[in-house]
DNA sequence: CTAGACCCTTGATGTAGGTCTAGAGTCAAC
DNA sequence: GTTGACTCTAGACCTACATCAAGGGTCTAG
């Protein structure tokens, strides 16, 4: 599962998908750990770095954010009680998410009632999409 | 429409419910012209700014950028020709909306699934959530 | 006339998540 | 043994959209 053998941090990168900088980023914020170092300085890793990369970018995939995966990592490493954070995380995430649907739709359902409504030529002062933009409303 | 009272900063951003750098800011960015300004260096405003002010709020919150919502308001002042573009950007904008809706609703039904499947104790192994994520495919 | 509210400028700061630069050292292949 | 690719660090820079601070001048009501 997680191999011995030493890898560069472009390996690393390269395997992961990931910029090399980004890596090195990640270290930083305490995403991953920091790893062995040649006698040169040099970063070595193993291959259970390239699956924490991975984890990492899927998560932000689903629309996590970096402090989230942070507590994703931690919780995955809880043997005890973890999961239930987890899911509650994921929940959480799922909701926002779905909030953040709503709204865009709500924008969309507007919006697209003003570009319907444009002809897209005359005046201005025709224009229904400058005149909701003018209106005094709201 | 656009009465001649004199406004000082503070009465706009009132008004148009912008904080007061707010009103710099876009007057730096090119969103608002230069006003006059009294001897002492105030500036001066007058309600037509006010309307401008809220034409661009309105614009933002129908998800244009600011550098849309500048494009529009020149648009907007051009008599010949102006409404095409604003029905342009706006149609534009629409896409980048629904395609931006396409996209977490895809997140979203990913998410839900795992939400679903994760009975929220357990091993960590054995989580469905944490096992998409450590997953080696993509 | 003075206190307190208001306004001026320049430039720094913040978020989120990286990305890039400069200058220097290291590694591997030929 | 040298060339070219790789890596190191510290720190600046990027987007987008503001927001805040410092230090100082102005306006107005009482």
């Amino acid at each position: 599962m997680t191999t011995q053998t030493a890898l560069t941090i472009g390996r690393v990168a390269q395997s992961a998908g990931v910029a090399i900088d980004t890596i090195r980023f990640y270290e930083r914020e305490g995403l991953l750990p920091e790893p062995r170092r040649r006698p040169s300085g040099y970063r070595e890793y193993d291959s259970g770095t390239v699956a924490r990369l991975r984890f990492i970018r899927r998560a932000k995939d689903l629309g996590f954010t970096l402090e989230e995966v942070r507590e994703l990592l931690a919780l995955s490493a809880d043997r005890h009680g973890g999961v239930e954070g987890v899911r509650e995380r994921a929940a959480a995430r799922l909701h926002a998410i779905e909030a953040r649907i709503a709204e865009l739709q709500r924008v969309r359902d507007g919006l697209a009632e003003l570009v319907e409504a444009c002809p897209g030529h005359g005046a201005p002062e025709d224009c229904p999409i400058l005149k909701a933009l003018a209106e005094p409303g709201a």
